[in-house]
DNA sequence: GCATATTTGTCCGTATGTATA
DNA sequence: CTATACATACGGACAAATATG
C-alpha cells in the first residue's frame, strides 16, 4: 500500500546510474507544473486542485502540497488559504516592478560587460543571432524564446548565480503576462533589431552608448506592455469567468 | 484523532478577527525556524530533525517538511535526499556571490536616489542614527541591526518589492556567515561612520561620490569577511564534529 | 563487510474547518 | 440555510536509504 513511489530509474542504466541527480518527488512534480505554467497550459488564474493534479501525475496530496509551496515562493502560483492555489494573476503593477528588476539587473550586467572576460559576450551574440534566424524563417515561438535568452544572457554578464536565478525568475514571471495578451508574437520580433545594437555596442565596449539603448529599450518595452495589458485587465475583470478566476 | 490543529483565535477576539491575516500552519512554522535560524540558534550544519522539531512544535511530519521546502528555497536551508534538511553551511564562493550581488543591488539604489522622492531617505538617515546610538551605548548587537537596517534602506531607494525581499535573503544569507565567525561584534561597528558618510553624500545630492564610497565599503567588507571565513572553513573542515557538519 | 537501528520518503485514511452553489 | 465540495492537518503504515555498532 504505502511506501515508496516506484520510479523507473533503470530508464538511464549503467554506470551513470550513480550520477543521476536523484530528486525527490517533490521537485520533479514541481518541475512539472513550472513547465506547464510557464508555456501557458495552466494560464493564469487557472486552479490547481490537488485531488485531480494528484490524481494525473500519481502522486499523494501530501507530496503535491510540497510542490506547490515551492511554486508559490518562486511567485508562479498564489495559495489562498482554505481555497486552494492558482496559477498566479499578475497586476499591472506587478509588470512595472518586473521592468523596474529587469533595468537594475540587465543594467549590471552591460555595465559588468568591462571587467569581464573574452568569452563572455559569446552567449550575448549566440541568443542574437539564434533570434534573427528564427525571425526570417518566422518562427515567432523561437524568436521569442531567443529574445528571453538574450537578455537572460545580458543578466549573466554580472557572473553571479544568484543573479542568474532571480533572472530566470523574473522572465518566468513575465511569461505569465504573455499568456493572457492575445497575439503575442509580434511582441519580441520589433525589439530583435534592438538586440543588435545593444549587442554591437557592448562588443565595441561601448558600454554608456549600450547601457543607454538598453533602458530605452526597457522602458519602451514596458510601457507597450503595460498599456496593452491595463486594456486587458478591464476586460478581464468584466467577464467572470468559471472557476478560474478567484472572484474576491 | 486527525484534524485541524486547534489555534487560539481567541486571544485577539474581536471585530479585528476578520483582518487577522490567518496563515498557514507551514507558513507560520517556517516563520519560527526561519527566526530561529538568522538568530544563530540552530547554527550552519545542524539537521533539523523531522521527528525532533515536529515533536517540540506540536505539528505533524507532513506540515513540518513543507515548512523546510520554504526553507530550502530560501536558501536557509539545504534538503538532502534520504539524510535529510540542514541549516545552510556557506562557502567562501558564496559570500563572494552575496557581496556581488549587494554591489547590484545597493548600487542600484544610490542611484535611483537621484529620482526619489523626498522623504525616501528617512529610513536611510534613521538607520544611521540607529546605529550610532547604539554603538555609543556599545550594544553591538543593535548597532549590527541597524547596519543591516541602513543597507536594506538603500536597497528600499530603488522602490521595488522584488529587489527589497531579494534584500532580505541576501542579508539573512550573510547571517549565516556570522553565526560561524567568531568574534562578530566589532565587525559592523567599524563601518557605522562609512554609513554616516555615505548617507551624507546621498543627501548633498553626490551621487557618484556615494556609489563610489558604496563600492570601497563593500569591496572592504567582502575581503575582511572572505579572509577571516577562509580561516574558519579550513578549521571547520579538519574538525568533524558530532552530526553536525554533513561529511559528504 | 554485515546486521541492525534510525530516519527519511511517500502513500493512505480520516476528522474538521472553510468557502460556495 | 443547507448541502456539497474541497482544503487543512493529523496520524499511521511501510519501503528504502542512511547511519551505527
Amino acid at each position: 500500500m504505502g511506501g515508496q513511489v516506484m520510479v523507473d530509474w533503470s530508464a538511464n542504466l549503467g554506470p551513470e546510474r550513480e550520477f543521476v541527480a536523484r530528486t525527490a518527488t517533490a521537485d520533479r512534480v514541481a518541475d512539472v507544473l513550472r513547465t506547464r505554467i510557464i508555456e501557458g497550459l495552466f494560464p493564469p488564474g487557472t486552479r490547481l486542485s490537488e485531488e485531480a493534479i494528484g490524481r494525473v501525475l500519481g502522486v499523494s496530496r501530501n507530496t503535491l502540497r510540497e510542490a506547490f509551496r515551492l511554486l508559490c515562493h518562486e511567485r508562479l502560483a498564489t495559495h489562498e488559504l482554505n481555497r486552494g492555489v492558482f496559477v498566479r494573476v499578475l497586476s499591472a503593477d506587478d509588470v512595472v516592478d518586473l521592468y523596474q528588476v529587469r533595468r537594475v539587473i540587465e543594467g549590471a550586467g552591460v555595465r559588468a560587460a568591462g571587467q569581464s572576460t573574452p568569452g563572455a559576450l559569446d552567449s550575448v551574440r549566440a541568443a542574437v543571432s539564434d533570434g534573427e534566424r528564427a525571425a526570417a524563417r518566422e518562427l515567432w515561438l523561437e524568436a521569442g524564446t531567443a529574445d528571453l535568452r538574450f537578455h537572460q544572457a545580458l543578466a549573466g554578464l554580472v557572473g553571479s548565480p544568484r543573479i542568474d536565478e532571480l533572472m530566470r525568475g523574473v522572465l518566468a514571471e513575465l511569461r505569465l503576462v504573455f499568456h493572457v495578451m492575445p497575439s503575442r508574437q509580434h511582441f519580441h520580433q520589433a525589439y530583435l533589431p534592438r538586440n543588435r545594437e545593444i549587442f554591437e555596442l557592448l562588443e565595441t565596449g561601448n558600454l554608456p552608448a549600450a547601457e543607454r539603448a538598453l533602458a530605452v529599450y526597457l522602458d519602451d518595452a514596458e510601457h507597450e506592455l503595460v498599456n496593452a495589458y491595463r486594456e486587458h485587465d478591464g476586460i478581464a475583470e468584466s467577464m467572470d469567468e468559471e472557476g478560474k478566476a478567484p472572484s474576491r
